[in-house]
DNA sequence: CCTTGACCTTCCAGTGACTGGAAGGATTAT
DNA sequence: ATAATCCTTCCAGTCACTGGAAGGTCAAGG
């Protein structure tokens, strides 16, 4: 199948899985004509890309989920791990942005937000 | 001060300060030598940035609060305005992270994570 | 048979916000 | 005098795409 139904299977925009196949994620086949011919292996490797990434697996992470999920003997503890690192990551990031968030909304708050030039959120920043 | 000791001061490396200078936020003065000369004044609008990428506003946020700074005719309601919505950004992001994080540490739970290959995780992004 | 439009190809450049490093000039300390 | 540290500019790389130009291919309609 083409790229276009490719991506329309998969729900990756077509300029993505090319760049997908230039690093090496992916490798479809070539018809006569020179357009790429994904299968059905292809399609699944295309969803199972689309949805690592949709949990937030960095591009070097999903290639070494792939792996494992090609390499039959893999130990789960290894695909695990590879998660369980992403999970705290994410938890950092969360923490962060709350901790963003309480600050800002406390600014917001304070702020009256009119039409005089009086602002706590300015005040703070240059504090 | 040379570039060294406003980093120090304001925080930031001095690769960051020359690159906000390329960028037109701040613009110190040169010294004979060529060095760059900042005052106390541009000291200020450094921290003034570091606080406000603290807080994850962009860059270009950061030029817009920088220009209301120094506006001393502004309407406190523009910089509330600019606030808000990076704060709604924010709590799009912590939604999202945590959608992500009750899926994955789900899966991470299922999975046994030991030496044999069956990986409810693998199961997962596959399906 | 020709044209139109939708598809496909490659290649190059840009995004955001830095960061690293090379090559070389200036200053300071010994 | 020399070594160490600081400063300068410029170029390239990061991450994961995304946009666009220039051009080849294919299916449908007149």
């Amino acid at each position: 199948m083409n790229i276009g139904e490719a991506a329309e299977q998969a729900g990756l925009p077509a300029k993505t899985i090319r760049y997908y196949e230039e690093i090496g994620l992916v490798a479809p086949d070539r018809s006569e004509n020179g357009y790429r011919d994904f299968s059905d292996t292809h399609i699944h490797k295309l969803k199972f890309l689309s949805r690592s990434r949709n949990l937030g697996f960095s591009i070097e992470d999903c290639r070494v989920l792939l792996s494992l999920y090609e390499d039959k003997n893999r130990a789960s503890g290894e695909v695990r791990d590879v998660a369980k690192e992403h999970l705290s990551a994410i938890e950092t990031k969360i923490a962060e942005l709350q901790s963003m968030h309480a600050t800002l909304s406390h600014l917001v708050h304070k702020c009256h937000g009119d039409d005089r030039p009086d602002c706590p959120i300015l005040d703070e920043l240059s504090a």
